[in-house]
RNA sequence: UCCUCAGUAGCUCAAUGGUAGAGCGCCCGGCUGUUAACCGGUAGGUUGCAGGUUCGAGUCCUGCCUGAGGAGCCA
């Protein structure tokens, strides 16, 4: 029967056994430190020669970094150690004498790292990202499903662009065309009249040329889309579910923070609401701050993050021009020449994390917008019957799972916040 | 696609156009509280590839390859 290190603090003084790898060694002639990892934690073991058999402090002594064995000792809780507690070790079984392992404790270059990412997600780092990762996971679905959201999983293989801007990965489906899904959404929104509130968790793919610390060829995005819910409701819930995140993460990761080295004092002013400016408020502010920009321009990087310091939380930028935005999103009725959506900027230049607006309802507006964008009958037939068949107001938006994790954890690149980074040189492992 | 920078030992990096080096890791030895432990020793090289200039190129020139940071696009 074997104990965990996350569950080590209920053992103290107990005799456990653990499954484990090598993550480190010190010794001098008499003692022995091995640095212990089972996936949950990490823990020191400890050998004095006088207090062990000469068999058990032998293979101690051949151990290589990275090793697997079993070892048995009695727990107790130490002021010297870092996590607080250690393993007085007995007993030692080696699963496997590692070879020699590529990573060592030093510094090391990102293009090395990467080509050993399989091995990478070991290091205590890694591993924190990861679970920080998991959890933020658990928080949206658990806040999303006490919201009576219903989830529903959209194709990954389709027919044509939801949007028909960016390049798309192509494939065969048998003897048609097939494209890697950019977006969920306009299935979303089919989903979204059949059982009110949905959204989806999974992969997409973009086939950009994007060459940047907040870019992915495959990333997981979170789309909800509700029916009956308004731009400014949609908004009340993208605030609430993300503060929810935040002070999740904040209760539940506080050793994987800390490892991380985290200033958490800029998590915990993420509570909901958030500060909205309009597009038009934007640009003032851009401008005031000496930043050239003109009315119609999509911001760049440099404007979201300057957009960004003049606030302590996220902040939605609302009603974009309709021209920079996609084919679906509702004109304001009160200014045609805006739409009713908003992007949500993190703090600290970490850039756009949701995107989200209300729809077009209107069968013949939508229909305008078609020929406007050149999108066939043909492929959109089906998305044009939501209108056609009992149209209702309703609202989405899509939250970027790897930005979000990068901006929780302060990284400076998304690349680590994803097991296996797909990016534009990297396929490999 | 464009702009900028970089490729030297397993890793991280040095080396006026003149004998290719250090630290870490591996291996051997030492050390009873180490925190990327420390101390001593051994081994380890087609300087990204192909040309060119030169008495002589890791170093200068040209082309290519690979990677990094950024732009555009986006989440």
């Amino acid at each position: 029967m074997l104990t965990t290190i996350g569950d080590i603090s209920a053992r103290v003084g107990e005799n456990v056994r653990l499954g484990v790898w090598l993550y480190n060694k010190r010794s001098s002639g008499k003692i022995q430190f091995l640095q212990l990892r089972d996936g949950t934690g990490f823990i020191q073991g400890v050998l004095v020669k006088k207090n062990v058999t000469p068999e058990v402090w032998e293979s101690a002594s051949g151990l290589t970094q990275e090793s697997s064995l079993y070892v048995e000792g009695r727990v107790r809780a130490d002021e010297r150690s870092p996590s607080g507690y250690e393993l007085d070790v007995t007993s030692i079984e080696v699963i496997q004498l590692a070879e020699e392992y590529p990573i060592s404790l030093k510094e090391h270059g990102v293009e090395f790292l990467m080509d050993h990412r399989h091995l990478w997600i070991r290091s205590p780092r890694q591993h924190a990202i990861l679970r920080i990762r998991g959890e933020i996971t658990k928080a949206i679905q658990n806040w999303l499903d006490e919201q009576n959201f219903t989830l529903v999983d959209p194709p990954v293989l389709t027919p044509s662009s939801c949007e028909g801007t960016t390049n798309l990965f192509h494939t065969k489906y048998f003897d048609e065309d097939a494209y890697l899904t950019q977006s969920g959404q306009l299935y979303m929104e089919a989903a979204a009249m059949a059982l009110g509130r949905v959204y989806s968790f999974g992969p997409t793919f973009r086939a950009e040329k994007s060459k940047t610390r907040r870019h992915l060829i495959e990333f997981w995005m979170i789309e909800p889309e509700m029916a009956f819910v308004d731009h400014e409701e949609s908004l009340r819930i993208q605030e609430n579910m993300l503060s929810h995140v935040v002070q999740h993460v904040l209760e539940h990761c506080q050793a994987e923070l800390k490892t991380l080295n985290r200033d958490i004092s800029y998590l915990q002013n993420v509570k909901a609401p958030f500060p909205r400016i309009t597009y038009d408020e934007a640009v003032d502010l851009l401008n005031r701050e000496g930043m050239e920009f003109t009315w119609g321009e999509d911001f760049g990087a440099p404007h979201e993050t300057k957009i960004a310091e003049s606030f302590d939380r996220p902040v939605f930028i609302t009603h974009y021009p309709a021209d920079i935005k996609a084919f679906y999103m509702k004109p304001d009725p009160k200014r045609p020449e805006v739409v009713l959506c908003a992007d949500l900027i993190a703090p600290e230049g970490y850039g756009e994390i949701i995107g989200g607006s209300q729809r077009i309802d209107d069968p013949n507006l939508l229909e305008e917008r078609f020929q406007q964008h050149q999108l066939s009958q043909e492929a959109y037939g089906w998305y044009m019957d939501l209108r056609k068949y009992g149209t209702v107001p309703h609202s989405g938006f899509g939250l970027g799972l790897e930005r979000t994790v990068s901006w929780i954890c302060g990284l400076d690149h998304v690349r680590e916040t994803i097991p296996f980074p797909r990016m534009l040189n990297r396929l490999y492992p």
